[in-house]
DNA sequence: TTTTATCTGTACGCTAGCGTACAGACAGAC
DNA sequence: GTCTGTCTGTACGCTAGCGTACAGATAAAA
């Protein structure tokens, strides 16, 4: 579980051409991400953009009620902040480290410099803001279309993409707020799943035992994004790695 | 209704300066927006960027089973092709005219020589994706917890933003593919808005008659689609508006 | 070991929205 | 005027998911 942290562990920054890594090198600052830690609140002006190496970030949206709904998940995949780069300096949602881990970070003002140079970085980051709006527009459709049960198997499969090994901790009321239903609800469909033997839990600890059975049993969601997304950042595809 | 088209007519070629319009221009071509139009379907290479004048344009997802879901909805406010800029060329969703109208459209290969000048047109377009990812993110949120009531409103809203007048012509069949419910469910919950006042409509034409009673039985995610976008795009702000 | 807090399981009535079916209303074509 | 297709209204049983309530299980703390 220890692995020594790597900027190289991100796949964006895995990707960049050396002399852009280098230039950046200097100004990446390694940071512990602890379980429910708020990198941003809605509204406010965000000071870093944070590179996940083996932490996940959701990107959360609440409402006045209280009440809440994922709007997408970003771990060594991508990157935390893209309101930075196009512009706006704030978002409307909260961003939440959902896997405890390590994330490198940069100032938003030295990473807008490396941007506004117009080169291998602007072009790559434009690519994964492409491919995190493929996956809010596709959590819009699965909110209106699918059963729990799909969007749970759909949600387990895009956070375990994003973890080494089969297994993530995350307890059962986490889940339910991050899909915005209840925590019965969740309840009810990992009790199926785990009927099924398709997984195993206990006190927030959830074990896949049959991956392939997982992507049967979700919407076509998953697929939908994971595909695009290794269409749109080539460096995130399976057999590329690490 | 039949106001001679300018390019200005749309907020973002209005608020590029001059000299970037100009070099434009000559590749700007009016083209017509009959209803149901198709711009591009879903993993459609796109061949041209469309500036809506007086139309208004639905970025849908369809599913594998037919059933659809609206993403995010542009009119004069923005720009349907972003994803050509972001460098992916194509999307997961189509595009299709909702509401008749005229665009200017440019081919995609002129455009990104705009573009990649790295001046205005590229920092206006990354704060109008940003919108459009607002857009997208709330919609996401909408369909989890509002009602088909709430919905209502709020498309309502959103599409009258986009037209001149109070009028829009659209059939509930129409609105329930945007939203992704029945028509029935369309069909009751106009029905309740026109008992209260708020709306008349007969065969496909919907006369809003009280605006101020339709915000507030809308949900909250019309304002804050709406508060971000005049934020991000200050052009489209109502006292700057023609 | 006992206590306490957290996590998970289950139950039950309720409601929104679905699927389906059909009927009336209106506009345009013939 | 009649016909035909489109649009809208209504009804009815069904299901998923909600709100609420509470009980058992397990880990950590005392």
């Amino acid at each position: 579980m220890s692995v020594t942290p790597s900027p190289q562990q991100n796949h964006l920054l895995a990707t960049l051409p050396r002399e852009v890594v280098e230039r950046l090198l200097p100004h990446l600052e390694l940071v512990d991400m602890p379980l429910g830690m708020v990198l941003y609140e809605s509204g406010d002006t965000l000071r870093h953009v944070y590179f996940p190496t083996d932490s996940i970030v959701s990107l959360l949206y609440v409402m006045e009620s209280g009440a809440s709904a994922e709007i997408s998940v970003v771990g060594n995949d991508g990157v935390i902040g893209v309101a930075l780069f196009m512009g706006g300096e704030s978002t409307t949602s909260r961003a939440i480290v959902q896997s405890a881990g390590s994330a490198y970070r940069v100032l938003g003002k030295r990473f807008k410099e490396e941007f506004n140079r117009h080169g291998e970085m602007l072009h790559l980051m434009l690519r994964y803001s492409q491919a995190l709006i493929t996956q809010m527009a596709q959590t819009a459709v699965c909110n209106r279309h699918h059963s729990i049960d799909q969007q749970l198997c759909r949600w387990l499969l895009l956070s375990l993409d994003r973890l080494s090994g089969s297994q993530l901790a995350m307890t059962q009321e986490l889940i339910a707020n991050m899909l915005g239903v209840r925590r019965e609800g969740v309840t009810e469909a990992a009790g199926k799943l785990h009927r099924l033997g398709v997984i195993d839990y206990s006190r927030g600890l959830i074990t896949v035992r049959d991956r392939e059975r997982l992507e049967s049993l979700s919407c076509e969601c998953y697929a939908v994004v994971k595909s695009e997304t290794d269409r749109l950042l080539p460096c995130n595809a399976p057999h590329l790695t690490h």
